[in-house]
DNA sequence: TTGTAGGCGTTATCAA
DNA sequence: TTGATAACGCCTACAA
């Protein structure tokens, strides 16, 4: 900046001044224009973070960006986010809180402005290291109830609700489920889900086609071959994950049963890539675009000073897309 | 940083100097930890940077993060760098040379100390704004001959020669292929490899067979379609990456063709996804992740000054993993 | 070992 | 509208 300043015969001043898009005497813009092309000169965004306190840095914390959900999720903040000016540092934590703490940390060194925390842990813990008391804070998915901060949330509970509603229409009386362990938010939401149905309908709870064991292919795999070698095997399983969910279509490719001749199957996750296994998958598709959008808007709505309804709770809705692995019997 | 020095007694020089891991006399340390913790002191990145023109942040440009692909990718880098005290800010580029050109400029506005670049386009034009002379570049994957900076690249025409080899040995003669366009780099080296091997063992071309049409499920799903429906169709088929590869899983399942009986199949890219479908695809499988990891080591070693054997050009073997899709005829 | 002071590239205030 | 100057938080000589 001193040296277009010198080249065009003006202050550092008033370059700045054109360069933040105030208004210049016509002559001095021609001779700024020139100087800047000449010394290829390039903002230096450090500095002006330095002086201005923003440095239009967003931190994103998930813990794994390779799962295609929350790649998608990450996708869809940085797009938006993108366009109005912001860019993002994201951050792995590989499910580990520690991690989680010292990569927020981090971020905060970093001087973002704000930050999008898919969370890690469901220890208390957590709520000393998320600094919702010095930025911006919105979290995503995992809801944390004692926080005092805005949270971008499915209905878990109405997905697997829903779901099992469906299967009910069909004929289905035995509907095994299989799930994260109940400790973990989201799966303890989509089984309180499953238990509400199931009252709301005089259904029995049977705890052989109850595997609440964990986020995990193999656990999907394991279930569902526990399952059908039942003497009395469940008509219909729902799995309630990506991971499982692969792990069960695993399992059918393994074992050879007819889908959905002698089993219905609903999914979780509604990813393209299950576009390539017959029959179709019939899923519950989570709306991972509008959580995206929806996080970043409210962000940003915090970062403009703009705290109006604070906290916000959101809840979003899943649908139940209908395909070819469930029938009725 | 100031409340510390004030807090512990000391100047705001001993703090930094103790930050710094330089000696401190015992006492004074003391009084320094009890202050920092006290102010929740942190440090301030940024303006560490302004001063050492260090921001430990590496810029990664990329064309679409959520392609299992570069995902993969993207999460390699980042764990890499991220263990030696660097983070990274990602930028898509949708496969835009535009976008790519804003997001460098921008990344280059932010003080990067270096850039991981996954190029979009092919036209020249981008010489101009790959910043290779203001700081250390690394590209990956898409190789620009005309460029005098290190590359992390594929060896593709030994990847297609080899699949074609191992097709001959089981007497296949009519080998299709499904590939991106030939003025895109890494197809057009696929070509080359099935070219060369058509050469070295005096197998005609057959243009009904070729399809060099683009990276993209459809293409993959309509080449398929049409070479099956030739009087005299291949008897095995190589898809030459992932999205053809789905492309062609999808018109598999579609037709209803017997494979590996009436077709062998090869696909490109091994993602675990892939585990869901049966038969079990035999795959040219790519080496993402010492591709990612040399990458990162080798822009750390431009960063550290080291500039021996400038420019380092990587080329990468593929490696063929056989399963079920491909059999003796 | 410590304090002092200048400077990194910006923005912002105040006079001119 | 412009120029001069202080300040942002940190690092680093240099002198003490």
């Amino acid at each position: 900046m001193k040296d277009v300043a010198r080249l065009a015969g003006v202050t550092i001043g008033t370059v700045s001044r054109y360069i933040n898009g105030k208004s210049v005497k016509e002559k001095n813009r021609l001779c700024i224009e020139e100087a800047i092309q000449k010394t290829e000169f390039k903002l230096n965004h450090i500095a002006r973070g330095l002086k201005t306190n923003m440095t239009k840095t967003i931190g994103v914390v998930v813990p794994d960006i390779t799962s295609p959900y929350s790649g998608l999720l990450v996708e869809t903040i940085d797009k938006y986010l993108y366009q109005q000016g912001y860019s993002i540092i994201i951050c792995n934590t590989w499910g580990s809180e520690e991690l989680e703490a010292k990569n927020i940390d981090l971020l905060l060194q970093r001087q973002i402005d704000g930050l999008i925390l898919y969370p890690s842990g469901q220890k208390m813990s957590s709520l000393t290291y998320i600094p919702c008391d010095r930025i911006p804070v919105v979290v995503v998915d995992i809801g944390i109830a004692e926080l005092q901060c805005d949270q971008v949330l499915l209905d878990n509970a109405s997905a697997i609700y829903e779901a099992g509603v469906w299967l009910k229409s069909l004929n289905h009386r035995k509907i095994g489920i299989i799930n994260g362990t109940l400790d973990y938010f989201t799966s303890g939401e989509r089984f309180e889900g499953y238990k509400r149905f199931h009252e709301d309908y005089s259904m029995k709870l049977d705890k052989n086609i109850i595997h609440n064991i964990g986020y995990s292919q193999s656990s999907g795999y394991e279930a569902i071959q526990y399952m059908l070698q039942l003497e009395n095997p469940p008509t219909a399983v729902i799995a309630c994950n990506y991971d499982i969910s692969v792990g069960v279509v695993n399992a059918i490719n393994d074992i050879k049963i007819q889908v959905p001749e002698k089993l219905s199957l609903i999914g979780f996750d509604d990813l393209e890539i299950f576009s390539i296994i017959r029959p179709r998958m019939s899923m519950i598709a989570q709306p991972v675009v509008k959580m995206g959008e929806q996080a970043a808007k409210l962000l940003l709505k915090r970062i403009d000073k703009d705290f109006s309804g604070f906290p916000e709770i959101h809840r979003l809705k899943t649908e139940l897309i209908i395909r070819e692995t469930t029938r009725s019997i």
